[in-house]
DNA sequence: TATTGTTATACTCTATAACTATA
DNA sequence: TATAGTTATAGAGTATAACAATA
């Protein structure tokens, strides 16, 4: 009888290296915004809110891939720290609409100048050409699945 | 005076869709293997032990860039599941020697064939040679910023 | 009855540090 | 004393589900 073929290496796999590099790079951001107090997972909120203005927190649970539970979680913690707020739907009597502080609203561009210099860091190893050919690949990639959610973690 | 700039769209970093396939590619395959029983972490804990044959948990906890507390409570979790063993190493009264057991040996090629099944799935919408430049994109990043930890998350 | 949001519970991973036993 | 491993604690994320108020 043949003896049971090897397992094949884990460096084989194109997701080991994608989650290698992922991770420092999250893990490198995640350390760097620590300073400012905040999560990885309080910047893609802040940024959501940034963009929409307002919005309830079950649209913003769909955009970032959350449970509504998470959401309520997170938005307390940003509230304790002044940077959003809730407000009464005043069309539904159950909903709310979360917006950001001014201090919250005065935040993002300092996060979005850290995840630019984090990007730049980890990437500048790359040609400008080879940059845009990961980019590429990464959106064909996503694109082909269907992938939406903005990643937190 | 001039008004301060919107900060960078996140659609703008590598970072994000790095993370976003990342996190797509590891989310599938933690649900696939759910159904073995075991986590990614614990995957790749029993990976590193089939390629070692048998190997102390200091050693084990560098090689995964994790906290000999978090590859204690590993440890624990897969020896009730009966998958690696605890030996005391009878060189160093302190010490163990952890090792698979027959039934965790023969997991591996199991989990190893769903890794393989997982990525080929996740990356069969780009060529062959995209394939090979997306791995050696990643994998020159890697080496760049000296990054030797198996991503366990 | 269905939906919005909150809360409770539980599990995984992470980090720090106190602790035991041995060297 | 230093090291190997365990344990405790705490925080962040994830998931499920029970719950209150409103529609």
């Amino acid at each position: 009888m043949s003896p049971t073929p090897p397992p094949s290496d884990l460096h084989d796999h194109l997701g080991y290296w994608l989650r290698m590099v992922s991770n420092a790079v999250s893990q490198d951001f995640a350390r760097e915004i620590e300073g400012q107090g905040v999560t990885v997972a309080e910047w893609v909120f802040l940024r959501a809110l940034h963009d929409a203005d307002c919005l309830a927190p079950s649209l913003l649970a769909e955009r970032m891939g959350m449970t509504k539970g998470a959401i309520s979680k997170l938005a307390d913690r940003l509230s304790e720290k002044k940077l959003v707020q809730r407000a009464p739907n005043p069309e539904d009597g159950r909903g709310q609409m979360l917006s950001l502080t001014p201090a919250g609203r005065a935040l993002v561009p300092e996060l979005a100048r850290i995840a630019d210099g984090n990007d730049a860091a980890f990437f500048d190893t790359l040609a400008p050409a080879e940059r845009d050919h990961l980019g590429a690949l990464l959106r064909k990639i996503a694109r082909a699945h269907e992938l939406t959610r903005a990643p937190v973690d």
